[in-house]
RNA sequence: GGAGGGCUCGCACAGUGGCCUAGUGCGGCGGUCUUGAAAACCGCUGUUGGGUGAUCCCCAACCGUGGGUUCGAAUCCCACGCCCUCCGCCA
């Protein structure tokens, strides 16, 4: 939810941050309207009320003579305060309304464009020449590893079962997950698969994106695609005394990938289910940008303890979420694709999604809302994915990096 | 799934229609006293919105949430949510 200060204080900043992400210019006049139109409605009501309060007084003292009169205004105010209330509910409801319409103000610096405008910040490892590199679906049958015909089987397309080397390779991704995360001074946390509907909707996952969340409708609740929901819920509706706090949540994720039909139908890129690991920061909102860079920071060395080649690329801000004023993609080489492909994605929400979750710290004047932000440390399929891709040798065997062998049982190869 | 109890300003409680403009205790903050501290005493102490307000001032709202009754609701009525206890079922 976007800071109406600013809004009524910068509106050009604001419009300028809509015309940048392609957004509609329009929908910062009509927040200024109904925020006009709600400041005059809740004086009026506010002054109705407080007549009605010095009359109900008089009546509970009046002598008998007096009290029929008295009572007869008393009934005509209670009339006008019910339409004066009515209409204040109406235009709380029209602010608020125009308030969620509108996404974060994108960062100064973010390239602008859509989805093919992002920039590349920068190029890291060494890109593996093979003569004929395979897919990891086809490694990952090899090993015994992923099992996608059974996962159809039993589950629908875009599922998978995790066999042997596999689920091991899951187990031990999520330990080294976990135990950078720790040394870094994040809480581990399992979080929640599934929320209610008022932590969905603060986290900004029922606006554009509705159609891509699972909903349990006999329960009103939501299967979360990101522990980042649960973990923004976690503190939501409190006063943070201390920060920063950090978390490392591990959890379910799930996604109807709605609109993704054709897209990486092979294997266990894009799937409905997986595991993963994110990190979750609550921070000043002066320091959300330093935090931005370190949560990068914390994802390139999770991409270099497994000795993957990748890049850094700032995404366009026709092509951030509603929530995000910045977001940098890690994307992994594939060598089968000959392509990068994102496997981590750090958002900076700055008070965006405090605000709509109610989770504030005590600042110089008052309470102010915190910022929040996440990072992907380690999404398990679709890494597992791009190491047996990324990793795979010619003898058919896959390579396993030496910072994953002691969750390994020390192997340095897999399919030996 | 069934039965019962609860939800009030950080915490514990009081408050069953108008002296509630929500009180008391604890905690916290400031002060007096003290070489210093404790104790004692005194004062302060929540959130939100509005007033051409930026720590003061004034007004309004907030007693789990949403409706209703009433001139007037923490208090009465209805619905819902959550927590706790017990029973049943269960990894």
């Amino acid at each position: 939810m976007i800071d109406l200060k600013t809004v009524r204080e910068n509106p050009d900043r604001v419009r300028a941050s809509q015309r940048v992400r392609g957004a509609d210019e329009g929908l910062v006049d009509g927040l200024l309207a109904a925020d006009e139109t709600r400041r005059a409605v809740v004086s009026r009501a506010d002054s109705l009320r407080g007549e009605q309060k010095t009359l109900g007084r008089s009546v509970s003292t009046a002598s008998p003579d007096e009290r029929p009169g008295l009572l007869e205004r008393a009934k005509e105010l209670a009339t006008q305060v019910k339409a004066a209330e009515a209409d204040q509910d109406r235009a709380d409801a029209a602010l608020r309304e125009a308030q969620l319409a509108i996404p974060n103000l994108v960062e100064d610096g973010v390239p602008p464009g859509g989805e093919d405008d992002f920039v590349t910040l920068e190029t890291v490892g060494t890109v593996p020449q093979l003569a004929a590199p395979r897919e990891h679906t086809e490694i990952g049958a090899d090993l015994g590893a992923i099992d996608t015909e059974r996962g159809a089987k039993v589950s629908g397309a875009r599922f998978y079962f995790l066999t042997g080397i596999g689920a091991q390779l899951e187990l031990a991704l999520v330990n080294l997950a976990m135990a950078q995360a720790e040394r870094t001074g994040f809480t581990p946390v399992i979080a929640p698969a599934l929320v209610r509907p008022e932590i969905m909707e603060g986290t900004g996952f029922l606006g554009a994106h509705a159609a891509e969340v699972y909903r349990l409708a006999d329960d009103e609740l939501y299967l979360v695609g990101t522990s980042e929901v649960a973990l923004a819920g976690y503190h939501s509706n409190e006063i943070l005394p201390d920060l920063p706090l950090r978390y490392a949540g591990f959890s379910s994720c799930f996604r109807r990938e709605a609109g993704s039909y054709g897209k990486d139908t092979k294997g266990i890129i894009r799937v409905h289910w997986f595991d993963k690991v994110e990190m979750f920061s609550y921070v000043a909102a002066d320091e959300a940008r330093d935090e931005h860079q370190r949560l990068l920071a914390w994802e390139r060395e999770f991409m270099d303890s497994l000795e993957l080649a990748y890049r850094v690329i700032d995404v366009a801000a026709g092509d951030l979420g509603s929530s995000a004023a910045r977001k940098f993609d890690i994307e992994a080489w594939f060598p089968s694709q000959g392509a990068y492909r994102e496997l981590t994605s750090t958002s900076n929400c700055t008070t965006f999604q405090a605000r709509r979750l109610n989770i504030r710290t005590k600042g110089e004047h008052g309470n102010e809302p915190v910022a929040t932000l996440n990072g992907t440390l380690c999404a398990v399929a679709r890494t597992i994915a791009c190491l047996l891709d990324h990793h795979q040798q010619p003898d058919g065997t896959v390579y396993v990096p030496a910072a994953l062998r002691p969750y390994l049982g020390g192997r340095e190869l897999l399919g030996t």
